[in-house]
DNA sequence: CGGGATCCGAGGAGATACTG
DNA sequence: CAGTATCTCCTCGGATCCCG
């Protein structure tokens, strides 16, 4: 499905932190919190594959690469903060949720 | 993360087709295309852990037991199908831009 | 700097069969 | 009807090391 790579572990964090401007590999890895290199590499390869991410490079001495999206990509970026944005203001609440859970049906 | 979970393989048709109201079991298995009873009850079991939704059984012969969404996910919903129209909206470039990224890259 | 290669374990997910 | 149980295969994802 579409939306198995849409909602893909890291899938959400990449569009977001790359929505205002070229992003370069290093930003990313320090903006997206808990990210290995392997999956933010991965994670980029299927986001390019899939129309989502240019990546740009410069063939200079280090060298630097750019990624940014794609006005398809533009468009999710609203659903996709509405997103985070859910799940921040109920973090807690689901937290709770998950250990009442928890209590009512593990002992 | 709480994103793995709302954004989880399933956890984004169920929601979806449980927000006009309470649901039964058969109901979401015929409703969400491609989904085996075991998913659909492990997905069923993770949602309710975190305060997605709530389950009701009915002693009754034959069994039945309805879903319906806590107003904690009914506040996802808008997002949620956002990201379903997108998906929609572009599958088929998707489907070109993966086509196209394979062609370049593979041969 | 921006990756690729490899190894390995944990969890995801299908198929099938059984049940209160 | 609404699930469990089990068995198996597969993918995800972390750790580590290497490279132009």
């Amino acid at each position: 499905m579409v939306l198995d790579r849409v909602a893909a572990k890291w899938s959400i964090g990449i569009p977001i932190a790359a929505a205002h401007g070229p992003v370069r590999f290093t930003e990313l890895e320090r903006a997206i919190n808990g990210i290995s290199r392997r999956m933010l590499t991965l994670t980029l390869r299927r986001l390019e594959r899939d129309g989502h991410l240019v990546r740009t490079v410069y063939p200079t001495v280090p060298p630097k690469v750019g990624y940014s999206l794609t006005p398809m990509a533009r468009e999710l970026h609203a659903s996709l903060t509405g997103l985070v944005g859910w799940a921040e203001r109920h973090r807690s609440a689901i937290a709770e949720a998950r250990a009442a859970y928890d209590s009512a049906v593990e002992p």
